[in-house]
DNA sequence: TCAAAAGTGTTTCGAGTACACCCATGG
DNA sequence: CCATGGGTGTACTCGAAACACTTTTGA
């Protein structure tokens, strides 16, 4: 129908990650560097437009995939960024997700879209393209909320780890320290670990023993 | 360029708004009633696709303002839904918003789009349209969370309200009752409200001292 | 004088916070 | 034996929660 169409906007859409991880205790997130015109040498969050028929959440999966080599991520939609002049090339609207991948997984990889791509501190990020620095505020808000009131940090460390990295991804992404003796009474307390038994070994200290967790997907705890 | 274009996924983008307001000490959403094929009978949030250059909270603006002749509410946007089934008539992405107004500044307004338009409470939704029952979980749960740790509620409220009122807006969100006094007094500390000096007057009954909240505006705050 | 909601304090309990020393290992 | 982080307990404070009766008004 024409009348129909003529009451259609056409607008593309596109979906962009914001992948955190902790790495030498900092909160790193991942910028890939342009190449295209007029963004060339600008850093952004990767992203890509959503394929024919595919979720934005596949999309922002794939993306994944592309980047890190990563496929087993949490992944949650962030929110989406839409003002018409967000992209000089044209209406584009953009489903943000954010990621959370434990750093050891990764396997950056760079593709002939970008011309660089690596980890860059989250609390210092040069300025970006499109409106990917308040994004990035977005991402960071949300996921010092959701550290505090849900157990996702799970989602940022290996399989094994000690109470002190615990602590330290913690410290490292709300900016804060905290007490060593108090983490451990409050985190032991909510009984969502599990200790595994064996200790670190090989360095130049007292061991340190290993925990896990007793599972590995989302829930509501007061964490802190 | 035709090669560029080959590539574009072609989507239609919408809006749609859920509708809080509390009444008769309970939490209620506003529904339209379908007219369209092959959606006619069926009851669903008020919606539809952005206008060319319009940001979609523009646009949610624009329907709140149709449905409810309110143009001073408070409106957050949800999250975007984009399952490509999700519309039988082509892949529409929605970006769900959600706004909190007070009760007594509504004028319903049903347009020619509708059958109908009005007020269903919350917890006791119908069969809706699209995947617009999840979109009701998922606003119940933001607001259900926003209650307690922002001052939102203002929103919902009158420019002068009882505490007894401000109290049943709580239990009528958050499905539980509170004690009155350990409500008033935590209320109370956190000093966001003034006493107008004022009294509710003509009720069979003791009169009670009107409050307003020293700012409208959203702030985090540990309400309960 | 009755019905209906407004208004008001105290006690108990648990969680959060502050705080310092000994232990196990590798070099 | 030294350097480095690992591991542990107690006391205090403050907010959350439980709990019941008197007051003011209109009918």
């Amino acid at each position: 129908m024409s009348a129909s169409s003529k009451n259609r906007t056409n607008v593309r859409v596109a979906v962009d990650a914001v992948i955190f991880t902790v790495d030498e205790d900092k909160l790193k997130v991942l910028l890939i560097e342009m190449k295209k015109k007029p963004y060339t040498g600008k850093w952004a969050f990767p992203g890509g437009e959503i394929l024919p028929g595919e979720t934005t959440e596949k999309a922002a999966r794939r993306i994944l995939s592309t980047q890190t080599g990563v496929s087993q991520v949490y992944l949650e939609q962030l929110a989406t960024f839409d003002e018409p002049s967000r992209d000089t090339l044209g209406r584009v609207i953009s489903v943000a997700y954010f990621a959370l991948i434990p750093s050891a997984d990764v396997k950056l990889k760079t593709t002939e879209r970008y011309a660089d791509v690596r980890w860059w501190t989250a609390t210092q990020l040069p300025k970006l393209a499109y409106d990917h620095n308040e994004m990035a505020k977005v991402a960071i808000d949300r996921l010092r909320a959701k550290l505090e009131y849900t157990n996702v940090v799970w989602s940022l460390l290996p399989e094994r780890f000690t109470l002190t990295t615990l602590q330290r991804t913690y410290e490292a992404i709300l900016g804060r320290d905290m007490d060593k003796r108090n983490f451990r009474k409050k985190i032991l307390s909510l009984g969502l670990l599990t200790a595994t038994g064996g200790k670190t070994e090989g360095e130049t200290h007292r061991p340190a023993a290993l925990y896990r967790f007793k599972r590995r997907e989302l829930a509501q705890v007061e964490m802190l």
